[in-house]
DNA sequence: ACCTGAACACCGTTCAAGT
DNA sequence: ACCTGAACACCGTTCAAGT
C-alpha cells in the first residue's frame, strides 16, 4: 500500500490538475512551479511525476479541460450573425474567468488545433450557415479564431483601454467588423 | 582603465542588444539566458548588469529597437485601403524576420503602447482618411492591431495551415475582412 | 568606471532507494 | 504501485572585491 505522508487519499491526476489551475488563476502560468504545486498539495515534488510526465504535459492537460468546458451556442435556427456573436462572447467570458490559462492556450495553439473539437465544429456549422463554401471553411475559421483570440488576448494583457463597459463596447465593434467583413465577402 | 578579459573593445549596450537579438532569432526568447548571452560575448555573466538593469529591461530595449525599425507606408494620396494593406503587410513581413521577438512583443504590448510611436501615428492617419471620427480612433486602432497581430502571431505559432502561398492568400482574406468591415461601418 | 567570483534562492527533472 | 531524498544541470541576480 502506498504511504501518503500527508492525509488518507492518495494523490490523483484530477487533484493535481485542479490545484494547478487554481494556482495559475492566482499567479499566472509563469508563477506555477512543480515545486510550489507540490508544496500546495503537501507532497514531495517528485510525486507529481508519477501522475504527469512533465510540467508541459500537465499544462497540456489543463488546456484540454478548459477547452472542453467552453459553452457553445445551440444548433437552432437563430441567424448565423447572432450565433457567431454568441460563440465569440462565450469565448470572451470564459477567457476572463481563466485569463492566464487562456493566454497560455493562445501561446500554444497546438493544444486546441484538433478540428474535431466541439469549438471548431460549432464554428464550421455557423460559417456554413453564413454561406462560406466548404473548401474555404478551414481558412476562414483560422482567420476568425486569430481575430477573436487576438482581441481577447490583447484585452487580457491590458492592451484594450477604458472602463469595463467601454471595453465591452470595443469588443462589440470588433465583432461588428468581423460580421460585416464576412457578410461583404 | 577597464580590463577586458576577451579583446580590445569594451562591452557596449549595442553589442549586447544585437547579440541578444541574434540569439533570440536562433533559439527563441525562452532559449535566451543571461549566462548564454555572456558566454556568446565571451564575458562574465555579471558584466551584462553593468549595461542593463535586468533581463526584462534588456528585452524591453530590444522591443524598442525592432518596433522603431518597422517600415511604414508613405503619407501620400494613395487610397486608405491600399495604405492600410501596405501597413499590415509591412508588419507581417517584419514579424517573419524576427518571429520570436515579435511573439514577445505580442505578449508584452506595454512596450509598444505609446501612441506617439510612428506605427500608431501612421495607423491613425490612415483611419482618419477612411472616415473614422476622431473619438473612435483609439478604439478602432486597438481592434485593428489586435486583429493583425493576432493573425501574425497565430501564423508564427504554426496555427495557420497550408503552403506559404496559401498562407499568403489567407492573410489577404484576413485583410479583406478587416477592410470590408471598416468600410461597412 | 568597468569587470569578476562566489554565493543565494530558485528552477525542472533523473535516478536509486524506500514501503 | 506509489512515494521520497539526494543530486544534477540549469536559471536570474546580489554583493563584495578586484583593477
Amino acid at each position: 500500500m502506498a504511504v501518503s505522508a500527508r492525509r488518507g487519499a492518495p494523490l490523483s491526476l484530477d487533484e493535481i490538475r485542479s490545484t494547478a489551475l487554481r494556482l495559475i488563476d492566482e499567479g499566472g502560468v509563469e508563477g506555477l512551479s512543480m515545486r510550489k504545486l507540490a508544496a500546495e498539495l503537501d507532497v514531495n515534488p517528485m510525486s507529481l511525476y508519477h501522475h504527469v510526465a512533465s510540467k508541459e504535459a500537465l499544462l497540456a492537460r489543463i488546456c484540454e479541460t478548459i477547452t472542453v468546458r467552453l459553452p457553445l451556442p445551440p444548433d437552432d435556427d437563430t441567424p448565423w450573425e447572432e450565433q457567431l456573436r454568441a460563440l465569440a462572447l462565450s469565448y470572451h467570458r470564459h477567457a476572463q474567468q481563466h485569463p492566464a490559462m487562456w493566454s497560455y492556450v493562445h501561446n500554444h495553439p497546438e493544444f486546441v488545433e484538433d478540428r474535431q473539437l466541439p469549438l471548431w465544429q460549432a464554428l464550421y456549422r455557423i460559417l456554413r450557415a453564413s454561406g462560406v463554401p466548404e473548401e474555404e471553411l478551414r481558412r476562414t475559421s483560422e482567420v476568425l479564431h486569430a481575430f477573436v483570440s487576438g482581441f481577447v488576448f490583447a484585452e487580457t494583457r491590458g492592451h484594450v483601454t477604458g472602463a469595463p463597459e467601454e471595453i465591452e463596447h470595443t469588443f462589440d465593434i470588433a465583432l461588428d467588423m468581423i460580421i460585416n467583413g464576412l457578410a461583404a465577402r
